[in-house]
DNA sequence: GCTTGACCTTGTCGCAGCGTCAACGTTTCT
DNA sequence: AGAAACGTTGACGCTGCGACAAGGTCAAGC
């Protein structure tokens, strides 16, 4: 037989039985006059039953290990093996899909999915052209994917906040300083009005330390112009200052 | 913000964002002084809903395409599908689980795992050391891999000639040709015998033309010694021209 | 005898999504 | 000042072959 012969006879491709022969799971047969791979039986038995273990879903290392030790034991544990290894598939399928449904069910924002926490606060927050407040809701969006799974605590904190008529008020002030100097008057009165907006729950996920040292901080920090960047650092400021009387009292 | 820190904040590694960097999924940002590239918030958020999308099981590309056309339609779209790709992975896994259960239920053979059709027929003959029954055991399980599945069908047919206890003599028969000549006179009495120990059920699903015409028939007869390969020439012929007869009558 | 087409040969790249060196420069802590 | 912990580019590895390149071989038809 040929390698074109053996390889339709049991049903895989000549290529297949190359690769075989090239990691050393299936031996070089000898070869005719041409150099053409001179193929017996043995070989298409042996080829079979690679097939037929490959077939079941074995990696071609498991195959190898099978047909080495060739008890039938070693074959059991693999099959066990294998099987534990599909059902943990099966599982994290069907999670993703059980995650997918309720992706699906939800109306898509442009921000791609979020997680079900978030979602709900989007959802009870008003509707808003504020540049300011699409950039809360970024900085929100990138703490939701954090992670961590912190992020769902401060949700649900914030939620008093977002059903706060007065704040759209307050991030249209913000807005205002967009341009404006690190000296504003505005700033001051602007800041302590925002701290003062915050509940009292949040505080409690409010991690330890000045805000301005961990990574996350600084870098929101660094997203705002200088007018705006002292209104979030006074604000943050504050808060910490609240934690810390909270702590002692 | 520096690579390692980026990558921490959104819960990726480094070298996940230099990868997007490299086949284009997340821009290169500017660099420092030093060649370390400095990320922004926007990054971050951007590199965040990347990772919700990969986490949900979209491909990079898929992950692309969502984000180049960013209304949420699209998402929808790729969200779908994917799901359904997942349905049918879970199908697939769940056949596999269900071959798997057969195969860890029945005892495991030293040939590997059968088909149900083969494993019956074995199931039922008698048990032996000729190697020639051994032969036409791997023969059956070299036709079981061939994977046209029309073994099923054969093996069947060939339950009354397993249960045939007679067959075992002729077996024994066959062994002591291992070492005869082509012309040895116990050849034609005991192909004479084999084939009409054959079942007309058999008949049916034998393969029209020559038999050593076909790959199958031809490769099998190289497997045995002269007088062997003698013998089951004749078997086969006489078997082809039953069917021919009784074709005709 | 010559061409055509269907085989065969070895060797390499490609695929998805990074992990993991290598070999080297930078920053930071002690 | 030295070490540890960052950063840089570049390249290979993993799975199981498919697809191609650049030929050699063989049977059949003209």
């Amino acid at each position: 037989m040929r390698i074109g012969e053996i390889a339709a006879l049991v049903g895989v491709t000549s290529r297949a039985v190359r690769h075989y022969h090239h990691i050393g799971l299936l031996p070089e047969p000898a070869r005719q006059a041409n150099g053409y791979r001179a193929y017996t039986v043995r070989d298409a038995v042996l080829l079979a039953r690679i097939r037929r273990l490959t077939e079941i879903g074995l990696s071609l290392d498991e195959v190898r290990d099978v047909l080495a030790d060739d008890a039938g034991r070693e074959l059991g544990e693999v099959l066990a093996e294998l099987d534990a290894d599909l059902a943990r598939q099966e599982r994290e399928i069907q999670e993703r899909r059980q995650v997918l449904a309720v992706l699906l069910e939800a109306p898509l924002t442009s921000d791609g999915p979020l997680s079900p926490a978030l979602a709900a606060l989007l959802d009870h927050a008003p509707a808003t052209t504020s540049p300011a407040a699409a950039k809360d809701r970024e900085h929100l969006a990138l703490l939701d994917a954090a992670g961590d799974g912190a992020g769902a605590e401060l949700f649900a904190a914030l939620r008093p906040l977002a059903e706060n008529p007065g704040v759209l008020a307050l991030y249209e002030r913000l807005d205002a300083l967009e341009e404006a100097g690190a000296d504003d008057p505005r700033i001051a009165p602007l800041a302590a009005e925002l701290a003062a907006a915050v509940p009292d729950e949040v505080l409690a996920v409010i991690p330890e330390g000045e805000p301005s040292a961990t990574g996350f901080g600084r870098v929101l920090l660094d997203d705002y112009p200088p007018a705006q960047r002292a209104v979030v650092r006074r604000v943050m400021e504050e808060l910490a200052e609240r934690v810390r009387r909270r702590g002692t009292s």
